[in-house]
RNA sequence: GGGUCGUUAGCUCAGCUGGUAGAGCAGGGGACUCUUAAUCCCAAGGUCACAGGUUCGAUUCCUGUACGACCCA
């Protein structure tokens, strides 16, 4: 296959870097500044005349005869180098001829500022560190084919300044989570990925298998049923943040691996949810925007407490005009979705065209942050039920911008419940529903020896990441999202 | 799974009712000692995603395939 020749001559000069007596891929390099360093101290170094290495990546030369800018990028920054060919020592000043635009280099010499004001370090010595061989996206308008992005996401991180932005927010935004559960006195903890039942939501599975015990595993769905095997054993407040794995389609609001939070806490139940909830979203929003307020995708999302709550069954009443009762049967949900032309398949059981008609007719409401609670005790089947009323569960789930970002309830205790939650979850798997439970029966073993009054949350860190960095996709806060192998 | 759209130089994009492709940036050669989208001159760079079909002739029209995006399920 014949080589591009751009990359034959970038080979060519790898060969030139050595027969000059360098390394075109050096060990280390002695960098006494990041470019932040430097145009923080700039006053006391330009005046104490010290000497500052800085290495980076370079994104752009500028030649004029014997002088030449050059713009070098590390992790905080950028920072300009002024090379004059006749400072340079002779070998050196070949090796400058040499760099190409995305090598990475290093640099030392004074710091100065040129007729423009620009905080940039005189060249008295250059390194290249790294010879790269292919060459980057244009400098105006860097990557846009979003395949390439993805799939050469390092790419798309050298050239697009906002990507590497939004992944920073992402990382400041999880680090504050886990700092502000600390302080709330959680404790995080790690449960298996790989389960023999996938269980705590409802979902297809990923199956794997491991060879020496020769058994089929699932990759996890949700932590959740572990984390109250823990809380069985003691642990009052935990949390886990880490990935979950859904075998079901991608949209810009799905990717089949995304991260979760989920936290319990003993002695608490479902109102002590929603409190941490609007805490640490708040905490987040504040931390990201300055205000509780946030634009995304052109529309404000008001975070100011208290956030609207209204109940399940009220949601219909409120948003789409149904008075629906818990004694609605599952010929009057068919009959509905055919009133409201909401497209569901004629198996779907009950709970199943609950949950359609919800995300039809509410769903497309709740703009702002809500909390939607008291849900059916048929489409909950981990959750507690009310004293007043065991056709209702203490369950809520959170949406902004339209779409589920939390779901919370009082954990169900009674082991025997659970167990009859679980026979009638497998009822409804075995009569076609393949997102139901299974029955996993050392969870209710762990209930019997008794899990004590708990409240229960799991928050979807990616779409919270989504509405704090204003991203249209979850794809755009994920490194590297799922795509079909092309190669 | 269905619908719509996209795939042209390393990158970003033009390309009219069908006549075998253009620009900018990057890269190459040259000029230039304070530039920052540096500037100026010269030359080069393409299996028009892939496979068929229609046609004297297809980047262009049609069908299929691959990959992707968006919307719907």
């Amino acid at each position: 296959m014949e080589l591009d020749e751009h990359i034959k001559l970038r080979i060519e000069k790898v060969e030139k870097i050595r027969q000059l007596g360098f390394s075109p891929y050096v060990i280390r390099y002695n960098r006494t500044h990041t470019s932040r360093q430097v145009i923080d101290a700039i006053d006391q170094l330009a005046e104490t005349e010290t000497k500052v290495s800085i290495a980076g990546r370079i994104k752009a030369i500028r030649k004029m005869g014997k002088a030449s800018f050059i713009d070098v990028f590390d992790d905080s920054g950028r920072l300009q180098i002024y090379v004059r060919a006749d400072k340079l020592e002779e070998p050196k000043a070949e090796l400058f001829k040499l760099m190409d635009i995305g090598d990475m280099i290093g640099a030392s010499g004074q710091v100065f500022r040129t007729r423009t004001g620009e905080i940039t370090v005189m060249a008295e010595d250059l390194s290249i560190l790294t010879k790269s061989l292919l060459e980057l996206p244009e400098k105006w308008h860097g990557l846009k084919d979003v395949e390439q992005r993805y799939r050469r996401r390092y790419v798309d991180l050298i050239a697009n300044p906002t990507v590497k932005k939004v992944f920073e927010s992402r990382i400041k935004v999880i680090k504050r989570i886990r700092e502000f559960l600390h302080e709330r006195g959680f404790s995080e903890v790690e449960t298996p990925m790989m389960q023999a039942v996938a269980g705590g939501a409802a979902a297809r599975p990923f199956i794997t298998h491991h060879n020496a015990l020769d058994i089929d595993l699932y990759l996890r769905i949700a932590p959740e049923l572990y984390l109250k095997r823990l809380a069985v054993g003691g642990f009052e407040r935990i949390f886990e943040i880490n990935r979950n794995f859904r075998n079901e389609g991608i949209s810009t609001r799905h990717n089949p691996e995304f991260t979760m939070l989920e936290l319990y806490q003993a002695y608490a139940d479902y109102n002590d949810m929603m409190e941490i909830t609007e805490a640490l979203i708040t905490d987040a929003v504040v931390m990201e925007h300055g205000c509780e307020k946030l634009v995304y995708q052109e529309k404000e999302i008001n975070f100011s407490r208290p956030w609207k709550r209204i109940r399940w069954f009220d949601s219909f009443r409120e948003f789409a005009g149904i008075d629906m009762a818990v004694s609605v049967s599952r010929d009057e949900l068919a009959a509905l979705c055919k009133e409201r032309r909401v497209d569901a398949a004629p198996d779907l059981n009950r709970g199943q065209l609950m949950d359609k008609l919800f995300g039809e007719l509410v769903e497309p409401n709740l703009h702002q942050p809500t909390f939607v609670y008291d849900y059916p005790t048929e489409i909950s089947p981990l959750a507690r039920q009310r004293d007043d009323d065991p056709e209702l569960t203490e369950r809520f789930e959170l949406f902004i911008n339209c779409f589920e970002m939390a779901n919370a309830f009082s954990e169900l205790t009674d082991p025997m419940e659970q167990l009859r939650r679980f026979e009638k979850q497998q009822a409804l798997r075995e009569a076609g529903d393949d997102e139901a439970h299974k029955v996993d029966t050392d969870f209710v073993r762990a209930l019997e020896y008794g899990l004590p009054p708990t409240g229960g949350l799991g928050i979807g860190i990616d779409r919270l990441i989504m509405i704090l960095t204003d991203s249209p996709s979850i794809r755009d806060v994920i490194f590297f999202p799922l795509l079909r192998p092309n190669e």
